[in-house]
DNA sequence: CAGGACAATGCAAATGTTTGCGCAAAAAAC
DNA sequence: GTTTTTTGCGCAAACATTTGCATTGTCCTG
């Protein structure tokens, strides 16, 4: 059976004096003398005293924790991101709560409910590939609860969200190829209802406008993240009258997925078909043959950021929500083989 | 600010009855009647009432938090554990706190007044590579608050487990080595206080005897699981008079890490030197030249032997806390190229 | 030496639940 | 028609904490 952890009553029955001037000499309040606020602090050191979150709970209404909701943690990016956002909020007596999608809005809505009935103070949310509309959260900002989007982030005004320049990344993965002497530069994306992919996308037209590489509609296609689709999106691409000479991957995995759909079909990735990605796989660096470069996002950056915004709507005890966008840049990363 | 959620009291006054009324007719109690009951629910329904855990906890001393703590969320296997420990729990109405410790000891024991602090119902553990004293754990037992270790387990007694046959999976892995004609087998174990790295050395020397393998102590060496010492530890094997034709390793990154360190001395791996490891990398199939051979360890099963052992505590009102050891079985498999 | 000022502390209510006990009214038993 | 039983519900305490207000004691001032 559980043991009752020791409370302020407990040092205040020691020291024989109230417990509500125990609690006020545990918060420094000028009102208690040095001399008491010593032997209280004495023996709250001494019998090992840890408030209550609970009780402290029901009086301030707050819980100091944050709930993380992401599609995958085997996704490396996140793991890094929630290392990011651990960090930052830490330091403020914050911890995390962290609960995976499995880029299922189902299992997302769940984790809104799970995440409102254990009264978290705020939220940090990457949307699943499923999602679409957001009134699951509408909720949580009906009860005052902010919440912070990273990465894949509602299409619609009214969020706060830290956002990754990934337009910017595929104009640079353009860039890249184009100089290397590729032409036919195939796009396998995300799903069309994250704005991310669509911003990706832009980028990936902007960059052949400017590299004056004629567009070819069928060399674009989205997937849906999984296993067997990436491979059937891949195999649609290899039929085509013209095969692709490289192909640009929303992700790490869309990237290990078709790179492995492309030696099954007994072509070389990166001899036969370049391939460049988003997101910088940490383990790329111990791969044979990774892609030929990867568009970094700085997942640990994002994380971060995202915390500070959460960290600033929670402090700001200004009636309004914020509503802030913040940008991280991307990087082109050669991965030299 | 935050605009508190429904009470009982509030479904009390729309109805006009006593919240303790509400509190029985929520909990389906038999002193309420039918009708009461049925208005009760409706009104809950309706303003979307969620009990307050936080006043719960106060009667009832429970939370239904589980803390789990792991060396790093970014090794999978501890990533796909996470995921075998919340299919289990989640239908019994608890959640999980996710706190890595870095392989650190310090972390570690951070780690444990965090949730102490939160006051988790019971934990479940793998410890970090640093770790060889469990004071720390013994002031949750102290507190009755169960624990449950799994594959990185204490070596002492009195504990509960879920442990992984990685002596077995040695063995294996040695039968299977010998079988290709593999002679001089080194083995780049884990941190010599983690009892799994005893385990698998005592299965790695039972393999040597078994197929009549001379033992020569000088390939066997122990890394702190650094990238660094890593491939220090493989320099230090190539630079043997006799340079092994085989190597065994620890875990995953082991083998990535000296894998690379491998290629960085011109040699390839499984062809100069064949590579078998401990842990099933699920990307390891993306793989162009994965280790030879892999010793799986199943996490998701550890994932759920570990949880439900920890429900059996949590449940079990009976005054002694079980200590209870479960093995899983390892397999070898191989990673056809 | 009464009165006020101020310092140090205690009381009690409040937060949202659960639950033992008690109380009324209705139903059943005599 | 009185007593007993049952039914249905409310009161209030308890859980650990914070905090507005009240209380006590001491010292100073007029």
């Amino acid at each position: 059976m559980k043991k009752k952890q020791p409370t302020i009553k407990n040092i205040a029955e020691e020291l024989g004096i109230s417990f509500s001037t125990v609690s006020r000499a545990l918060q420094d309040n000028s009102r208690i003398s040095t001399k008491t606020k010593e032997k209280v602090w004495e023996v709250a050191k001494r019998i090992e005293y840890i408030p209550n979150p609970a009780a402290y709970f029901l009086k301030n209404n707050k819980t100091f924790a944050v709930g993380i909701l992401i599609p995958s943690l085997h996704e490396p990016f996140f793991a890094d991101v929630i290392s990011g956002i651990e960090n930052i909020i830490e330091v403020k007596g914050y911890h995390t709560i962290v609960i995976q999608s499995g880029e299922r809005l189902e299992k997302e809505q769940k984790a809104v409910e799970t995440f409102l009935r254990m009264r978290v103070d705020g939220l940090i949310v990457s949307i699943s590939g499923e999602t679409s509309q957001y009134t699951h959260f509408q909720k949580l900002e009906s009860y005052g609860i902010p919440v912070v989007f990273f990465d894949r982030v509602p299409r619609e005004e009214g969020y706060n969200k830290v956002k990754c320049n990934t337009k910017y990344g595929a104009t640079l993965a353009i860039d890249f190829l184009h100089q290397k002497g590729y032409k036919k530069i195939a796009f396998i994306n995300g799903p069309e209802n994250l704005e991310t992919a669509e911003n990706r996308l832009s980028g990936y037209l902007e960059g052949l406008k400017k590299n004056n590489i004629q567009l070819d509609p069928t060399l674009i296609t989205n997937c849906d993240l999984s296993v067997s689709d990436t491979a059937d999106k891949f195999n649609e691409l290899i039929c085509l009258p013209e095969i692709p000479d490289a192909i640009l991957t929303f992700n790490n995995f869309t990237a290990m997925y078709s790179m492995k759909t492309c030696r099954k079909n007994g072509l070389i990735p990166n001899k036969d078909i370049a391939f460049v990605n988003f997101g910088n796989f940490p383990l790329i660096e111990y791969m044979d043959n990774p892609p030929m470069a990867s568009i970094e996002q700085f997942p640990k950056e994002m994380g971060n950021s995202a915390a500070k915004l959460l960290m600033d709507c929670l402090e700001d005890s200004t009636e309004k929500t914020i509503n802030k966008e913040i940008m991280i840049q991307t990087k082109l990363i050669i991965n030299n083989l």
